[in-house]
DNA sequence: CATATTGTTCGACAATAATCGAACAAGGCA
DNA sequence: TGCCTTGTTCGATTATTGTCGAACAATATG
């Protein structure tokens, strides 16, 4: 499979941003791969079928949230915080602190 | 008109916060009342009719990133940022500097 | 009291988004 | 090649939200 488009940190937009995360199940990727740093989709999946873990990454990565690398046959997915940082300073990290 | 009622800074939900900032107007009438302060509903209807308007002024009051302060005829809103900041430090912060 | 002002509420419709099974694609490996 | 694993895509259905006119409520003011 080829590689997955990313938008660029200028082009992320607010409100699609936090309509991401306007999300619990997406809140809970987000705050997993906090922890764990990379994450393929396999180990985020709980009760949800596949079809819509893959429809939620595929939100949170075309918002900008987070980058998803192919190795072999799994997709690792991690936060791009430095890019959201350039972009919204504080947002993200005022989001993860959030109970 | 009896007063409204405006849900406690604890029972803030961040999912609900997330999702009623997730949209353009309610987004803008989040930044005008953070320059001006305070103002009234009628100042804030740009081409939107009143009911749309008053729509997002409950959805904004519900999620607690408001109040609404009734004087006379007129319904005056602004932010409850101290409130907002004890429960999701920096969010608003992020949010309203964010381009 | 009559009227104007400010917003809310109701109800219907439109638009957007979530859910999920089934079929498919791409690797890896025996 | 055949099969397993991982994840996407498609299509249909449901659920949630936004939009907006019309009617209503509350208050002020002539």
């Amino acid at each position: 499979m080829a590689a997955y488009d990313h938008p660029a940190p200028e082009t992320f937009e607010l409100t699609i941003v936090l309509r991401a995360l306007a999300d619990p199940a997406r809140l809970e990727i987000v705050r997993h791969l906090e922890r764990v740093g990379e994450a393929n989709c396999a180990t985020l999946i709980g009760t949800r079928p596949k079809s819509s873990m893959s429809h939620h990454f595929q939100v949170l990565r075309d918002s900008g949230i987070l980058r998803t690398r192919i190795e072999g046959v799994q997709h690792r997915n991690s936060l791009r915080r430095e890019e959201l940082d350039m972009r919204f300073p504080g947002l993200l990290a005022a989001i993860l602190k959030a109970p």
